[in-house]
DNA sequence: CACGTTCAGTGCGCTAGCGCACACAGAACA
DNA sequence: TGTTCTGTGTGCGCTAGCGCACTGAACGTG
């Protein structure tokens, strides 16, 4: 086994494949962008339906092969789609937090994915129940429809990971990593082990030690067991390769975030039981 | 530059950026199978507004940003999404032949794809206007619920290939892609030369000649100035990695094909022009 | 037929990243 | 307070794949 399985390895695993803890007070969450870009009435229709809870570090989510109970709407937690070799060796696909959600392959009518769904980073999430998410976009289109162009976000960023796997530096891709962590991070802080980061990427955790240190020499970051600072994002971004900025320009593109003046674009009046049909123009935004 | 831009590099370029031979009369086509796992009314219905094109070898039928103007579902020829980074360098992206299409990125909504589409190897394409496209799939569900699919599908195969470019040897992906591309093709004879090849693996030529060398030594197949013929199948399967069953596996899992006895699954009374509501139901298969 | 072009094969030096082994310091727990 | 993990740092030999330069054969076209 050249790699460990997963985001940790065998002999010190801290994966939890238990339930998560149900947050009832909701103390404080972020938003979720693609629940938020949901018209009002859409939102107060999920919202009964819509449980935050709290996902540790490291717990997996969604195993290959699993059909999928619930999806996520994370707010201010990361999660990661790893493919896992047969070797053990594994793969970032994609990333998720509050821009996107986890489960996408329900919707496409796949029922389960060929990836595994870790928690990168502690935080909260909303849970929607495979049954609710089903009918929801089944009946009505304002979700069906956003839930598609993220999609498309989804295969760009996952376009741009092959090309770069191919081609780019150990160095640059900790870089764009970085970056795409951070944009989905509240802070510029960022709590990780070289070796998960490894995992991640698909390489050494050496090589790792090796290009965090570069980053660390030229002020860009400050790492120190498990937790990186970010000092200067403006020098990472010098320093990745394009395909960061690819994906986050095409990402905007597809899911523009509401400005505070337009807070809801589509105004609809009242009936939220009303099934809806696609029209052709929807299509176009 | 390290690589050439697309299938072909500059010099030698024979992009084709025109229009395509609209075959009046239709000789003979190969079906594809997207088409084909639509109930016959709605074949019917899309009947009118399918052409049926000659797709030539490198011929270029979306470039990075463009809007695209029609969608194509491959009969016996095989299309190619190549990302094609700042300089020059190109990484396959997925292979897409009769069990597909090409332009998802219209019904997801993004109007626009951020990679390249090459003609890999000439054939025939049923080919569709967006227009028409889009009023099929928002009226009517049956398109729509197989496109999801076939999107997962998709992904799976883009997926792999993240995997894949990471952990595993060029002898490995070389077998990985002649089994997709033969699988995609209606015989055992590939039309491709070495420098093509190695532009959509993202590798050097002279690494492709490398590999293609071993293989003809072992008598796996015979390689003659962009001739490939595959003599032994089996062969190339042990070698290749994991990557390609796994794709294969779960491409046939998302899309079963029709048995012969069973020719249209869901038969529909009559009314071709009923708008149709998606039920949650009609999402589980 | 001669000539240029396209495609495949080969040799060689170079380097990014791998695998492995081991040292060491902060944290955690007895 | 020692002992045990857990997370980093380092060194070293190895190899897959790169870049480059060049050969030679097959093909196409005048």
């Amino acid at each position: 086994m050249q790699h460990s399985t997963g985001l940790s390895n065998e002999k010190n695993a801290k994966l939890y494949h238990g339930t998560e803890s149900v947050t009832a007070d909701i103390p404080y969450a972020d938003k979720n962008y693609l629940l938020d870009a949901l018209p009002e009435y859409v939102q107060k229709r999920l919202l009964p339906n819509l449980e935050l809870v709290k996902l540790p570090r490291g717990m997996v989510l969604y195993e290959p092969g699993d059909t999928l109970k619930s999806v996520y709407f994370p707010t201010n937690c990361i999660l990661s789609m790893l493919y896992v070799m047969e070797d053990g060796a594994s793969a970032e696909i994609s990333v998720v937090g509050n821009e996107g959600m986890l489960g996408a392959a329900l919707f496409l009518g796949g029922e389960s994915t060929s990836s595994r769904a870790v928690v990168q980073s502690a935080g909260q999430s909303y849970r929607m129940e495979t049954k609710v998410f089903k009918t929801e976009f089944s009946r009505h289109t304002e979700m069906l429809l956003l839930l598609l162009r993220y999609t498309q976000a989804l295969i760009t960023q996952m376009a741009q990971t092959v090309a770069c796997n191919r081609h780019h530096t150990i160095d640059q891709q900790l870089c764009r990593w970085m970056l795409l962590s951070l944009d989905r991070s509240s802070s510029n802080h960022l709590v990780m082990t070289q070796e998960l980061i490894a995992n991640i990427l698909g390489v050494r955790r050496e090589s790792i030690t090796e290009s965090a240190g570069k980053l660390q020499k030229l002020g860009l970051i400050s790492y120190h067991r498990g937790h990186i600072v970010v000092l200067d994002r403006a020098g990472l971004e010098k320093l990745s390769c394009e395909c960061y900025a690819v994906v986050k320009k095409e990402t905007d593109r597809l899911l523009p975030r509401k400005k505070c003046s337009e807070k809801n674009t589509i105004s609809h009046p009242g009936d939220t039981e009303k099934t809806d049909i696609i029209h052709a123009d929807m299509i176009n935004l």
